[in-house]
DNA sequence: ATGTAATCGAGACGGTACGTCACGTCTTGTT
DNA sequence: AACAAGACGTGACGTACCGTCTCGATTACAT
């Protein structure tokens, strides 16, 4: 079993940063794990050493990308929520981090126990950070007091994960107020 | 520059059934080409034909299984609705649809061409078919005359499609009936 | 079976011409039985309706190409036998009829069918040819009595068949008629 | 550029010796690349990365084979030709070694590359050898001072490679004896 | 300071599937 | 009935990556 205190930090960053750069440069194709090796300069074997397999790399990197998904609460939540509705529209929108995210969702797929992790650790934080948003707005009257949760942040994020998947329509920063006012109309009291 | 004339017609369905089959029987990974050959009783090269790759069999073997996207049109918009997203879910829910339309979307993943297919053969038609049986209703005066109706199609496809994709909860009736209910309290004069 | 008397006389020749064309344009890894199809204007079915293979037509268009195997005898045996010799040897150092002898070469290596063939139609009257000259020689006196015909054959045409297969040197006249003085020395009485 | 340090002498010799014995069992017509590999349990790549084709691997193994072309010179030049054609024809007459010999024939003859590693490699030691005989048996006053020692080489090789290659008689060692009789009669002084 | 044990780069290995090529057969009109 | 055309099942080709496995050569820790 790897001793973690022996792990090169230099090799780790190595690998997550060319696994991003080939998704930017040649996309999810040539993204194989002797390219990442070779682009890192690095042996296969230290790849296999420290994760499973090309999905959890880039889950990885997704994560040190990430930032924390802390939510504005200026009391105003819908403008609380265009924030953020914007924020991801931006980032699906965005070709590079979209990149990673696409071929995540292609690993996620392939793998029950990549996609606990993606969810546990990627999606849940974000949707638990929109749903902690929600119930302070649902304890300040701005919601119905029987709204579930759990449906009313898939009526936010689920719209425009819907479109970036299947490539339906813009992505812009209209779109994204337009899923608020939308959302919010079916949820306010 | 193949001979459209002269195709096989069994060897057509020979491969499309055999790609279902592999896809319900054993799943993705043991979807190979060779795999679809062997058990169809066919050479690679007459996939390879007719077909530019997986992906595309994986489509034309789904396109063929749905049927027409013609949504029932009572009258009662919620009613209506609550059908077309009750059959939705359950498709979503049965592992065996579910593989494929699985299946693709990796497939999609890898290809615009072949992800401009899908959303244009497969997608735009059953979003279509909602699409048109909201403007009925809203030229019944069920829903606001300002409602986008490409947003309200969305926002009862796009949350059931994510919840899949990234298993974040239970795709039943109930959810079903919820999200439309969700959605209909927003497009509501 | 085949209607030898509707055969094509025109696709017959037409296929004969594109093997040999074939052969001295692009060489034998070239030479496939689509291929000469194609250049001859020709469905495959006529080609394998009246050969067996690749190897029959080869051998085909070679007998129609070589000559009668007539000998002079001018009652000189050095003198005939050096005429025989130089046409062999010039017949080997042509590209265009060499590229044909060493595709039937290989065709001949991989059939004891087509072998035999090429042994009865091409090869033997050509042996017997020179051997009826020796033989004629022999009776006149010019070569000893106990002389084993097939054998002083070998002599004359093994070198140079041995020289060109394995390319271990030029085949010129002058290399010809090292040949013939050599062997005959070895024959005379 | 493979690193030939590390290079696997187990596979080394399993390929090999599955090539030979393919050879030896089946024909030429399986031997194909993957057969080999599959008997050598070894992956084809392993093959592709040492060897540049299948001619390549048949002449290593028919070079490693082949023992050193070392002549006896006991002083009796014939009785030391005989030795050495009666084994040339023995090897030309027997089955398996002469498999062997026809595969490498065909491979060489639809590469010039090859050719010319045959010719280097296997038959110019063997040819040497013998010329160098000669050489000694010339200087010893047993050949004539102006034959030329090339032509005499091709004159005890070359009648029973013709007679192989064209199967147009027995390989016997009565046959191999004529010719030898038959070239030193034409050589002696 | 030195031994020792794990990580490191490199890349060969046994595999699996890829997409292509040509084989020889079969099928479909045309002449 | 032979023909041109070409689709078909078959099977080998040579390539690309997979994930595992040796190799020395660092490299960091425990003596």
């Amino acid at each position: 079993m790897p001793d973690v205190a022996r792990r090169s930090e230099r090799s780790r960053v190595a690998i997550l940063t060319a696994a991003r750069d080939l998704l930017g440069e040649t996309g999810y194709a040539q993204l194989t794990v002797e390219a990442i090796a070779a682009r890192a300069g690095v042996g296969k074997q230290t790849i296999y050493r420290w994760w499973p397999g090309k999905g959890a790399v880039i889950l990885e990197a997704l994560v040190e990308t990430a930032g924390e998904a802390a939510l504005p609460d200026t009391g105003d939540l819908r403008a609380d929520l265009t924030v953020v509705l914007r924020a991801i529209v931006a980032e699906l929108a965005d070709p590079a981090l979209s990149a990673t995210t696409r071929a995540l969702t292609i690993e996620t797929l392939g793998s029950d126990e990549l996609a606990a992790q993606v969810r546990d650790r990627l999606l849940r934080p974000q949707m638990d950070a929109v749903k902690e948003r929600l119930r302070a707005g649902q304890a300040a009257g701005q919601l119905r007091a029987d709204v579930d949760l759990d449906l009313a942040v898939e009526a936010l994020i689920g719209p425009p994960y819907h479109r970036w998947m299947l490539r339906t329509g813009p992505l812009t920063d209209t779109y994204a107020d337009g899923v608020v006012e939308q959302a919010l109309t079916g949820l306010a009291p």
